[in-house]
DNA sequence: AGTGTATAGTTTATATATAAACTACTATGC
DNA sequence: GCATAGTAGTTTATATATAAACTATACACT
């Protein structure tokens, strides 16, 4: 449905580019609530979910610090300190000491890992069912075009 | 540039399905914090000014309810509350009572419009300018295209 | 060695967002 | 008329996000 009609607007767009703009924005959102839903019986926010993502898929043996992250994750390092705190008192992850003693390397406990090797496979499938109304070239169209939009920024 | 790049991934993305799916979301992220540089000057968040915005060209004489306008942002309406509360303390809008005495109905004060008039033009100067990187049709294909996502959560 | 600079993480204050429980009012059905 | 449903807004508790100020550590340079 056009956005138009979802948000009951009686006037147009002033232009296609703030409608394309708009439609970002808010498929966004939706596709973040349909997450959020999607993570909810697994105790775990969206937000939660990735990171703990991350640090599985890219973190190796050593975890990931907070710094980065926070840079994965395009957000401010105070508010990884707060995500964090609620995934260690929740037994998800746990802060290791690096070498440089600045660092909190960032793991998995086993009841983490447990968590993502039984939902990993889910989300993994549920991607694929939200995205498969696109065709491979209407995907590979839309990451151009995000690219092209961030790198003009 | 792409997004492996842009967040330092060293592994490729699972699917073209993810990596759409992240484009969408985290140059969604790089649009607000762009739009939240750019209406700071006026001493608005991002999320203020779509607030004005809607009541200005949707709101008519009226103005528009809290619920309205929930359902414009997509938000839930206890967010609304307080997001009136803080624009109404900075003067910018104000609640007048509608002739359901459920409602509040959402206004411009003169502070509020005066300052829209003002930044406005430059909203839609710099919205034209941040999509000029993609072509009429490329705009078209991604307003579909999130269309088509939004319609099959 | 000591000084300055940069980086990592935390704290504080504040904004934005949700769900759930609550109040106030409206509308419906008998 | 009155019980019941539904709707609008608020409150509370909590999560997520930022900027700015702070502490601790590391590094670079003379």
């Amino acid at each position: 449905m056009g956005l138009k009609e979802e948000l009951k607007l009686s006037k147009d767009f002033i232009s296609v580019e703030h409608e394309a703009l708009l439609n970002l924005y808010y498929t966004s959102i939706c596709i973040k609530k349909h997450a959020a839903g999607f993570f909810a019986p697994y105790g775990l926010s969206d937000v939660q979910f990735n990171l703990m993502m991350l640090i599985k898929h890219h973190g190796g043996s050593e975890g990931l610090s907070q710094a980065r992250l926070s840079e994965m994750m395009m957000v401010n390092r105070a508010n990884t300190t707060g995500l964090v705190d609620r995934l260690e008192k929740a037994d998800m992850v746990q802060r290791t000491a690096a070498e440089d003693r600045r660092y909190n390397m960032i793991r998995l406990t086993q009841k983490g890992q447990k968590l993502l090797d039984k939902s990993d496979p889910a989300y993994g499938k549920e991607v694929q069912k939200a995205m498969s109304v696109l065709s491979k070239a209407d995907l590979k169209h839309l990451i151009k075009a995000c690219e092209k939009l961030r790198d003009n920024l």
